[in-house]
DNA sequence: TCTGGGGTCCTAGGACCC
DNA sequence: TCTGGGGTCCTAGGACCC
């Protein structure tokens, strides 16, 4: 569209993440058909193009697929979160020398503000960028670029979708309804299963459709949600780069259990472990918990469950924010007692950390007796001796040893970039 | 047999206050 | 007979994102 670059947005997204970061340390996988699975290798998290033109959806069940995906001879990976993390910041801190501020929106998106006059100006820039990332990094990534953040992700959508015409895609205003009328309206950033329903039971199919609409209208009917989206498609921002990231809210760490757990110590210890990681991370970033809440959860898609809850959780208060784990141990631990039934088993437990304050904004208790300088300097050295020798060198007794109830990951990849043991050597 | 994890924001409803 | 009303704050739950 004919606007001046300076109020353009662009989103540049990387192309089947996770899967280009598996096939970066094992180039036989180029154009093979892959596909990363979640935690538990329960569902398809990542899929190569191969493995979506199958007709694979994001999401499903990975035992709902396994035939196709064997029948296809499709490689499957347990996902290594540390190596994505790790080359996630370096396409970003590469992007961020060319593009100057940029909005890291998830590990595999970030928004910036493109260069260049023209269309074409900034189709060539934006496309030397991302050949830049290509050779120096090894990651494909795909570039749109639109008034707005809204019409950015809807250009980045096309951008892959027409791959033939190169990673970089913005609207062009004598096409701009045209291409609308063809992208289906759950396509728009924004619009998730409900607003889908909502949508199509009032005639509205396409991203034109929604596009269309009067925004106060758009108000009335779904909320200021769905107003700033007309807005955004209008080319109106509702939404500004937020290039400095604001504090994190909570922190939750949860995971599915590898087997059914029907023993209050088994729990006990995965939420002992749960709450250590969230305790360890609390201190990384000089936080402390004021509120924590310990869930338990059953299968909730096992039919004899299906009049109860599959998640009961105890909300603890703290009378002063906190971050040791000793301490936030000594609540947890009888809060799992507290919900435990013998009735039950258990397929995952979490641990969620909110209400959070940085540490030098402590509110002291007047009650308190713990000795808070003694704790802190032993947990500093825990966290150093965990981080010099690895994950889980030093453990406080109530996580245990048995790891009965540990997540299954039969297709792990070795962490490339992050342990010094599996950095791979060339012969 | 087998169904992820970590976040944010919005909204509705209740509690509380004057 | 008849029993205010408006504002604020908090929370739980839901929707959405990747």
């Amino acid at each position: 569209m004919s606007v001046n670059s300076s109020s353009l947005y662009a989103l540049l997204d990387c192309n089947n993440f996770y899967v280009s970061c598996e096939r970066l340390f094992k180039p036989s996988l180029e154009k093979k058909p892959v596909v990363v699975l979640s935690n538990n290798d329960g569902c398809i998290i990542a899929r190569s193009d191969e493995v979506k033109r199958l007709g694979v959806p994001m999401g499903v069940p990975y035992f709902q697929v396994a035939p196709l995906l064997r029948k296809h001879k499709v490689e499957l990976f347990s996902p290594n979160f540390p190596l994505y993390g790790d080359i996630s910041s370096r396409v970003f801190s590469l992007l961020a020398e060319y593009a100057g501020e940029i909005e890291v929106y998830s590990i595999d998106e970030a928004f910036f503000r493109p260069d260049g006059k023209s269309f074409q100006e900034r189709k060539e820039k934006l496309s030397v960028i991302a050949k830049l990332i290509k050779q120096g990094v090894g990651i494909p990534v795909s570039i749109g670029t639109g008034t707005t953040k809204t019409l950015a992700k809807l250009a980045n959508y096309e951008a892959k979708r027409k791959k033939a015409s190169g990673a970089v895609f913005e609207f062009q205003s004598h096409t701009f309804h045209e291409s609308l009328k063809q992208i289906p309206v759950e396509k728009v950033w924004g619009v998730g299963r409900g607003l889908t329903a909502k949508l199509h039971k009032k005639g509205l199919l396409t991203a034109y459709d929604l596009y269309d609409l009067e925004p106060a209208w758009a108000k009335r009917q779904f909320g200021i949600i769905g107003e700033r989206l007309v807005r955004e498609l209008q080319g109106e921002p509702a939404y500004t780069l937020e290039s400095v990231p604001s504090q994190r809210k909570s922190i939750c760490i949860s995971r599915t259990f590898g087997k059914k757990v029907k023993s209050c110590n088994e729990l006990k210890e995965a939420v002992a472990c749960y709450l250590a990681r969230g305790a360890e991370k609390l201190r990384s970033y000089k936080l402390a918990a004021s509120v924590m809440t310990v869930s338990l959860y059953t299968n909730r898609f096992d039919k004899k469950n299906r009049d109860e809850p599959s998640h009961l959780s105890a909300l603890i208060p703290l009378n002063c924010a906190s971050q040791s784990t000793p301490e936030l141990l000594s609540y947890a631990l009888p809060a799992v007692e507290t919900l435990f039934s013998e009735e039950k088993e258990y397929t995952k437990a979490g641990v969620y950390f909110s209400g959070l304050v940085p540490v030098s904004e402590i509110q002291p208790s007047l009650f308190d007796t713990r000795d808070r300088e003694k704790e802190r300097k032993l947990l500093q050295a825990v966290d150093s001796l965990n981080a010099r020798i690895g994950k889980r060198a030093v453990l406080f007794a109530p996580e245990g040893k048995s790891r009965g109830w540990k997540m299954k990951q039969e297709h792990r990849s070795p962490s490339f970039t992050t342990r010094w043991s599996d950095i791979p050597t060339a012969d």
